[in-house]
DNA sequence: TGTATTTATCTTGTCGACAATAAATATGCA
DNA sequence: TGCATATTTATTGTCGACAAGATAAATACA
């Protein structure tokens, strides 16, 4: 915290608002602030060293995403996960893996390529030394990359944000994500560079599917554990 | 303008901000703002008789959806319209109204059609009156109409903010838009309606489909005219 | 006269203070 | 004691002012 404040002097002239945006949405999607936790302004102006202004538009800027959640006059809180309507979330998702994988065997260009097979090579890392954090965190960052290289904006950022919700629920049960299985992931992902690679778009949106409709079982199941085990719902 | 101003004291605390928000949103969206103009906050201050930091969260929103386009310490100004990726939009739109009309026979209750038929309603008498910019905006809530029918806010969201910029688009040349043939747009409705009462999932996404390629195919044709007659690209 | 440097101006980014609203607390009354 | 009303407190919404960048203008120098 010292840390954060003691930068009062050495910013950047508007910088401020990105570091707070920056911060606060890491903390919301690893669930340092969980869902419900109050966000408070005058707290973070002194966390962070700097007057209310740019915090109230990191603020405007995050409820913008629906990560919080503002009521007039009153307390503003980080936003709920519904679970109640967790079927639009997976629809979408799986839609998205879809979609821009079709697009990335596409339009992409060669070097795009390479970055995709770093992310990949780092994914295969994380599920090596079973690090469920580090497999969630790059399985997006992979998966982001090869939605850009199909180079639809539209798609990439409904994706970004449906992936980022999803480090939020995962990150609820990541514990639990500790099993044998998700080394599967790692060859399918293969299947699926191949296949943009090939330009094969056909094959890369069947794979896709496949991949989305696995995950989405995959969390399904930890869902269904996890409310047995600590949510009422 | 002085009517703007003048509500200085009648406005309730709060409210300024989706004031603001609104009004220069309708105003990008209708082209009354052209892509380019400059956005001025002490300017806008004065008109609308507050202080810049309701203005700025304000236009920290609209940064947010990308209506307008912000240059660190320098202008800020009406994002431009991209139309060299245009075809990322043509695949976006059509890809919503497929998944939206899909979902709304899934999961409409029957009284979501009360409204979507009132909104169709008002379409065919727009098109009737050949009036191109009540076309435009009746045709976009009817569409959203329908997508909240199909309950997935992940969906609904993008769609809608695609819709709004199609309405920038098309009110480029909402004039070379006064000819016959939207009248077919009024019976695909009607067929889409039905579809989606009857919860015929696929014949409302097939339907859906070509509606949307209709449309689609009418933009492009607008476009291409638009190019030649007046931009250069 | 043309270019480099300094000065002025204009717009944004940030600040500290005040006002309004709603919740929490205290008070009055039966 | 129990409930309605008044008061305090906490937090947000708004304001006016100042400072920092960046551009435009003015000046100095070759």
């Amino acid at each position: 915290m010292d840390n954060e404040s003691n930068l009062r002097n050495e910013r950047k002239r508007g910088s401020g608002v990105k570091v707070v945006y920056d911060i606060l949405r890491d903390e919301i999607l690893d669930l340092e602030l969980p869902p419900g936790s109050p966000i408070d302004e005058v707290q973070l102006s002194e966390r962070f060293g700097m007057s209310r202004t740019p915090i109230r538009e990191a603020l405007v800027r995050l409820a913008g995403e629906g990560l919080i959640d503002t009521l007039p006059n009153r307390s503003t809180m980080v936003s709920q996960i519904d679970f109640l309507n967790m079927h639009s979330y997976f629809d979408a998702l799986v839609l998205m893996y879809r979609v821009t994988t079709q697009l990335a065997a596409k339009y992409h260009r060669p070097e795009d390529l390479e970055g995709v097979r770093a992310l990949q090579a780092e994914f295969a890392d994380a599920v090596e030394a079973q690090d469920a954090l580090a497999m969630i965190s790059t399985n997006a960052a992979l998966h982001l990359a090869i939605a850009e290289a199909g180079r639809n904006p539209y798609f990439t950022s409904l994706f970004s944000r449906l992936l980022n919700e999803g480090r939020r629920i995962l990150r609820l049960y990541y514990q639990s994500y500790n099993d044998r299985l998700p080394r599967r992931f790692v060859e399918e992902h293969d299947e699926i560079i191949a296949a943009i690679e090939a330009r094969d778009t056909e094959l890369a949106e069947r794979l896709a599917r496949e991949h989305a409709e696995q995950i989405v079982g995959q969390i399904q199941k930890l869902l269904v554990r996890g409310e047995r085990l600590d949510i009422g719902l």
